[in-house]
DNA sequence: ACCTGAACACCGTTCAAGT
DNA sequence: ACCTGAACACCGTTCAAGT
């Protein structure tokens, strides 16, 4: 998260100096209501201040405009994110690398979809800002932890491991989403879930040294 | 493209009906350039008909309102995309399994890249609308082009073909939209092509029947 | 028959007035 | 010091008036 990027949607306020950091959450979980209940188009910033308990003047306090409520949410979702998969892969260290590839993909899965519709909801807010900085950052994070994980393998060493990790995380990711684009969750089954598991270790095995 | 999603993106009037077809296109032209030269947020209406020449009135004899420009785009894009797609396969009927997968990821990469800002564009403005449908059709025309195209292989039948053809268009689908989310084009290289033709192939190998 | 653009309703944002 | 909400500028959309 670059500060060019923080710039434009900075909080003015900032909520640590004073007891407020509750009323910025307030706000924000109206945010997350208002998304849910009219859609990102339906959503204004004089809808979610009523819905917070707030006037719309209250509201410029600690946001600047209505994009920094979308980048707020955004960047307090990936942080979330980025630190379960972290801990996932702290817990596999030295185990198989098959458990690996499975408890890492199906941790991400379920963080997608256990609450479905607010994960729409914020790729839909996403849309509307510039996120690439702190989606790079939520990347970079887990494809540290995913790095160091790999190469704790009890059963292999990987040729290019750096190389490889990289590509099976963007692939993860990028799946994964492909079924928020087509609104198909039901395709984010265990099937899916079984033939990208034996996708990512057909892939390592073939990298592994002797 | 079902009924229900084209009612609310419907155009008033049918161009075919008298010689505005060629508005329709100039509008539409005008809706790109602002969308390169101004973003999703400050797009608007009167922008793109001044763009256009034409009045706003005029506009909105074609389309009912602005997320109809931005269906119509994607809608020509989708369509376009996926007759690119089906072509390549026709293409690559009968030959070994290998050239299938390096042809029909090079083809996809390269429409998705070779107007990168383009593509950028219309993926924001797909965000403001519901595009599940188009992008669902257009998903089923590449699904059935290229399993007809993979049954044809001269080298090799495949074990539950169906499942892996639609696990790996879903992956090739995702992983490219993955570098557009984190705006790193050059990611997008001969070097991720080459990982996505290994990890294609040897997906596609385990499962070849004796 | 079709185009035009002023007019309307509504939204993001501000800031003078209140406490 | 901080909150409020009327007010302003602007945008999507319409429709009476033009040709």
């Amino acid at each position: 998260m670059t500060l060019k990027t923080l710039s434009s949607y900075n909080p003015r306020r900032s909520p640590r100096q004073r007891r407020s950091a509750a009323t910025v959450d307030v706000i924000l979980e109206a945010t997350i209501q208002v998304l849910l209940s009219t859609g990102t188009s339906q959503l204004t910033t004089t809808r979610v201040a009523e819905r917070a308990g707030v006037s719309v003047g209250s509201l410029y306090q600690y946001f600047p405009n209505k994009q920094a409520l979308f980048f707020a949410l955004n960047d307090h979702y990936l942080d979330h994110l980025a630190g379960r998969i972290e801990k996932v892969c702290e817990t596999l260290q030295g185990a198989p690398y098959t458990q690996m590839v499975q408890g890492v993909i199906s941790e991400y899965i379920n963080i997608k979809t256990e609450r479905y519709d607010v994960t729409c909801a914020l790729y839909r807010a996403a849309a509307e800002i510039d996120v690439s900085d702190i989606v790079e950052s939520m990347c970079r994070r887990i494809e540290v932890a995913s790095e160091g994980m790999l190469a704790s393998a009890s059963d292999a060493k990987f040729q290019n491991l750096s190389s490889l990790n990289v590509t099976l995380l963007n692939v993860l990711f990028g799946t994964v989403r492909t079924f928020f684009d087509r609104n198909r969750p039901e395709l984010l089954n265990n099937q899916l879930q079984e033939q990208l598991i034996i996708m990512f270790c057909t892939y390592l095995n073939r990298a592994k040294l002797p």
